[in-house]
DNA sequence: ATGGTTGGGGGCCAA
């Protein structure tokens, strides 16, 4: 029996707890019509993650990995999938990643990856320290993947000079410095994964998906990076058909720091 | 070079 493949429409968004932006998530199902929503940074225990809510908005299949107080991600369908599993990166306990085998088979990686703190110096800050083993471990598990994947979520680091508002002043900032981007290059070629964001969008235009809330006005200084992303195996190429970044939803009432990326994609 | 804002949870920490 052979599947005929469908499109699905794949949302990755750091939402920044999750119970505290229902009425964000609200307006942008209705207004996105996503089948797939990954989330990070839930902040929610499994047990106090809206589940009802969801699915009385059609996502009736859930794989959660929460946490209390810190970090957490969680995947919602439309489409029935199977085999959720975690990955526990540096045996720390973190709830930064969560999987599931979708319909056709490609395994879905929903990952947040460690923010790293403030001072770039893994001698003297243990986060940093944190999100350099972190991401040592992803590229033995990445070298290590079989099946055809999907890799999508925050994760913390802007890799090129556009996916940060400027290079120059961001080099030694966390989540832009050569230590980290290096990394980042790394992982990207343990499994040869595609950046389909910058296939969409060329590496000499500025893409972002993060803006402080520091900023007093963050599309008028528009001092963003590029953290959150969505790869795929080589054998997925040209899968995914249509892909932009929800910029509305960074400016709707209480945003997210965290705009979504969303993709149409052939499963 | 610093400060600015946000959410969770508990009387500060992480982002």
């Amino acid at each position: 029996m052979s599947k005929i493949p469908s499109t699905a429409r794949l949302v990755t968004w750091n939402i920044n707890s999750v119970r505290f932006r229902l009425d964000l998530v609200d307006r942008f199902i209705r207004g996105f019509q996503p089948d797939i929503l990954c989330l990070q940074e839930t902040k929610a225990q499994d047990d106090q993650f809206p589940l009802k809510w969801f699915e009385e908005r059609g996502f009736k299949y859930t794989a959660l990995h929460g946490q209390k107080s810190y970090h957490g991600v969680a995947i919602l369908s439309k489409l029935p999938f199977s085999g959720p599993s975690i990955v526990d990166w540096c045996s720390m306990g973190d709830a930064r990643h969560v999987q599931v085998t979708l319909p056709g088979g490609a395994v879905l990686h929903n990952v947040y990856a460690p923010a790293g703190g403030d001072e770039p110096n893994p001698k003297t800050n243990p986060k940093f320290d944190h999100k350099l083993r972190f991401f040592d471990e992803m590229i033995a598990w990445s070298a290590k993947l079989q099946a055809p994947s999907i890799l999508v979520g925050d994760l913390n680091i802007a890799p090129y000079e556009n996916d940060v508002w400027s290079h120059k002043q961001l080099l030694k900032v966390v989540s832009h410095t050569p230590v980290e981007t290096e990394r980042m290059m790394a992982l990207l070629e343990s499994h040869d994964w595609i950046d389909v964001m910058r296939d969409f969008v060329p590496k000499e235009e500025k893409l972002f998906t993060w803006w402080s809330y520091r900023a007093r006005d963050w599309l008028a200084s528009n001092k963003g990076r590029r953290l959150d992303h969505i790869w795929l195996s080589p054998s997925l190429k040209g899968t995914v058909q249509s892909l932009r970044v929800g910029l509305d939803a960074r400016g709707w009432e209480k945003p997210s720091d965290h705009a979504p990326v969303i993709a149409d994609i052939l499963l």
